[in-house]
DNA sequence: GATGAATGAGGATTCATTCAT
DNA sequence: TATGAATGAATCCTCATTCAT
């Protein structure tokens, strides 16, 4: 029986690693995942995995590292010389979320970080620098740009970044527990939904109430 | 060594034996506590909870019927008196979760079923019928008047009920990972910003857009 | 809701639980069977066993007691004064204690025996002076009086007790077990096969050997 | 303190585990046993034994596996080359499960399934398709020939194998139930008669009935 | 006498981690 | 560098036994 090539390019191996543990970490959470899995997953053997991570909860941080935020940072890099209406500029910040995280399988790292970044301080500190406060900083610079432009409402924009981003969190979270979101409408509606509501909420109305 | 007085008090039990659960089970997960420690928190044995309760889900079952259901029992039965214009049975119905369930021990719940359901179907089944559906029938029943009586827009029901309640979700969330929400305004505060969004969002409205 | 009468005849309350217990030894083994169980079938609480019995071993040792042990004092004493010929008392004997004991529920009790008494070697000496030895002195004197009379050859009579009882004993096995005697005969097939092979022999009478 | 030395003996491993697991079944019987002491009994942990096991039904089951059933794939492939009388055959093939299985350690199994089968339904079924019905067929094989052939009488078939095998299960279970045959005559001397009472009969042949 | 709530030691099973090879 | 056999602490659950009422 031949074996598999054997070492591909021996910097690769810690990303290999922690590309099959995200795919298990995601399907399955990070207490339900057995190392065993993950192993067999890689095709290394169990003790493999402690060549190049201390423990199960460092390889849950690599896990972050390697997937998300390399993500981000491209992400503040794209972000344009935007050159449309506010409304759309945030319309289309929320949708280049979603195809790139939000509908993909990184999208389990989020529902991670909500599930189980309780019981790893460390982890959840880290993944607050490095995504977080980079996704509210983007936030931030719309929501700016559309109330100096007359465009949304005066509003506290730092409880507005809180507020607005909540559905997309809760889309993610509802594809990974069956339990939150029973009704089954496709992402792409509940999307459109949403933008509907909140853009006619955020905009300038001479309307009352 | 002497033993502690053996306090004869069937009834009781089962209440106190739910209570010391559903705080160990916020405070640390479900898979994470131990029933060992369960025990302890109420003052008994192991072997105690098992006179009560067939096993560690059977006891999160009840500790969603004993501190949930009633809740939501009790606000179907005042929902149909409310009088009052339907944007404003709609804050009230949601500051009522707020004060009842969400702002108080009680959303560790809630927490505990986004973050482990998947784990556990049978609880996750259980928690959508006694639970999650009542919620939503509730919430219908509110956009159903509001659209009625021409206060809502027409809009995708099914859909904005999801939409609708993810804030409320991810209020919750944020108080167990302190991750998420990093901006910390008080709930009062973030409550006051989402209303205002959603209801000028909500509310028919003759402006464009 | 109305209580059943209580405590019918003080002295009679060893013997219901002795009879409770049977039933539910014989049912599913002396191991496996919970003193809860006992306590419910025979209507009272756990806790009042033990006013009858000081271990579940006891019970044990109570049940072969008031069971077994009063049936072979009778059958002693009916051990008829046969003047039939002594295949018929043969016959007759083993039938009796088919009909008595093998095909009753009492059989139960030789299939704990069997099982379980090489862990309570106690229970074991008391089961073989008490029912054992009885019933091998009735088979030697039938044997004795066919060999005397002509009718039986002469052979081992003591190891011949044993041969001659052990299809009787693996018929009472087989009942509960369903794995030993997998051709579901009934009974009384089965012995009729067993009296004719062992009075006439496997051999056609005319053929050598 | 220093480990033990650590031996890499995957190969042989589960033999061994089964070895123990054998000789303690036997000894204590299958419920009676704990893992620990199975582990301890052939020098490893208890987590091993979950290596090669899924359960303690399954070490039960490979313990027969390994014990058994290859003993009675030789003895069928034996059995169409034999020559003699069918009396010699059904002679030579009681002795040769005497001396193969009843005389040895893994008479121990057959008390096992006979004590304890009926608590674990799996292991009976499979005890009886690859051991008891294979045994049925040899003995079947034996019966139909002598028949054919006039030397044994014509009767039940299948009734006459639990017939004429019941003494050498008994034969077994007395060895470990100190109680059921109290009369000590060494096996040979127990076989010597059964024989000669199976196939001469009890009576006399001039005798009437 | 009778109850039944409470106990806690004990056993099967899991899995992160180690280390000899 | 890689392996994978071995470990053993940890956890859920059971049930014979006790004892305050």
């Amino acid at each position: 029986m031949p074996r598999p090539p054997r070492r591909r390019r021996k910097d690769a191996r810690p990303s290999e690693l922690s590309a099959a543990a995200l795919e298990l970490f995601v399907e399955k959470g990070f207490a339900a995942t057995r190392l065993d899995d993950v192993a067999a997953h890689a095709g290394v053997s169990k003790g493999t995995l402690y060549l190049y991570f201390d423990s199960k909860e460092a390889l849950f941080k690599s896990v972050i590292e390697e997937s998300i935020v390399p993500l981000f940072v491209a992400a503040e890099q794209q972000m344009p010389d935007f050159e449309g209406s506010s409304p759309e500029l945030l319309r289309h910040l929320l949708l280049s979320w979603w195809q790139q995280i939000g509908g993909t399988r990184l999208a389990g790292v989020s529902k991670l970080i909500i599930s189980e970044s309780s019981n790893f301080p460390e982890v959840a500190q880290y993944y607050r620098e490095k995504v977080i406060e980079r996704g509210r900083a983007l936030m931030r610079t719309v929501l700016q740009r559309g109330i100096a432009r007359g465009e949304f409402r005066e509003l506290d924009i730092e409880t507005a970044i809180d507020v607005i981003f909540s559905p997309m969190l809760m889309l993610i979270v509802s594809r990974y527990s069956q339990c939150i979101r029973t009704h089954g409408a496709p992402p792409e509606v509940f999307l459109q939904t949403y933008f509907d509501l909140l853009l006619r909420g955020l905009c300038r109305e001479e309307a009352p109430r």
